[in-house]
DNA sequence: TATTTGAGATACAGACTGTATCTTATACCA
DNA sequence: TGGTATAAGATACAGTCTGTATCTCAAATA
């Protein structure tokens, strides 16, 4: 029970309390991750008992939801305007790395668990599923049948491909349809690799 | 207990046992997820203890990670050959999607309570990050610029820096180097954009 | 056949869940 | 200002799951 100073007990209400719940679990998911939240801790955090938390959340996910989402709410982002094509993407990006937090901390505290427990990134996975050096194979034969020229194709670009292809299929959870992979290929990664020839 | 015909008790060990327990890791896996797995109903399923489980694996995740393991290893995979670029990239990408049950099972599992619960997706997340409406907005400007021809640029290109981005952000839970935002921008999507000019 | 290994059963303490019930501080209203 | 309704906070309960420990006995090995 939260005291006041003079030592008397004090209750809080309305959203005063529910800041305090869901700084709480905010807290917990942070500092212990999504597989070892308990709602127990969290109310012992708040200073409360757990029915006070069952009354507003029926359950677990749903307080880890509603605590994402108070701590991470930052309102729509604003298109920048910096008078060129390019200040205006590089800007995006950057803003979108400050604001990276929400998509960030939603999957470490889904996925922080498992990365420390197997040691496995979620980039271990994907390069397990197909291994980047499979695109050094296909570009070295390129080369070889004279298609390409050595040097010319950053790594970056080499690995386009299978990025986009993993982004989508992680996006979308479903196989990747053959529109959008040739899609890939002709209008993004040829175009790149030959320089629009 | 597991039974013979003839109801006599029965033993399974070894490899025989280590299947069936895997085997039941993973159904309960993909029938329940992994908010719902629990080593109990693994013991039960595959017709044993749980002291036989906790002999092999320490706990719940080293457990997933075994039965993810077991039920998704396919061997690396192997660069195809068919004589052009396109043909070997398109070919991988198609191969990709065949082997992508790995990587997805695993987000699936991860993950698969937390959307259930939540009503979102991954790509709801990263869109309530930086709407991907705000590239169009920077792309119209460009448009009015003169910078970029109308119709020139497909959505697909449109949303290329921002893909590429998440994927880095989403592979390494990091912020992404002002040097690979710059290298997105300059040597993929503004060489698309103008055609290699 | 004797010995070793480990499967399978069971019991335990502890943590957490979800529900229910009780007292009482606080807000609201006559 | 005093009475009443609301809900905070405490507590107790049954149930599930975890991780550990201990026991018996089936099956592999020598």
């Amino acid at each position: 029970m939260s005291l006041n100073a003079d030592g008397a007990p004090r209750r809080r209400r309305g959203k005063e309390l529910e800041n305090a719940l869901l700084d709480a679990a905010w807290a917990e998911l942070t500092e212990r991750g999504y597989d070892e939240f308990a709602i127990d801790r969290v109310a012992t955090r708040a200073g409360t008992s757990r029915a006070v938390l069952y009354r507003r959340w029926p359950g677990k996910q749903d307080l880890v939801r509603a605590a994402v989402e108070h701590n991470t709410g930052e309102g729509p982002a604003i298109a920048p305007d910096t008078g060129s094509l390019r200040g205006d993407v590089v800007a995006l990006l950057r803003q979108t790395n400050e604001r990276r937090r929400t998509l960030v901390t939603v999957l470490m505290t889904r996925l922080g668990g498992f990365y420390r427990a197997s040691g496995t990134t979620l980039a271990d996975l994907a390069e397990a599923g197909a291994g980047d050096s499979i695109m050094h194979e296909v570009l070295d034969r390129a080369i070889e049948r004279g298609e390409v020229e050595p040097g010319q194709v950053s790594d970056r670009i080499m690995q386009l491909p299978l990025h986009l292809f993993r982004y989508e299929a992680l996006m979308t959870l479903r196989p990747v349809p053959e529109q959008a992979i040739e899609e890939i290929v002709d209008t993004i990664f040829l175009p790149l690799v030959h320089g629009n020839r």
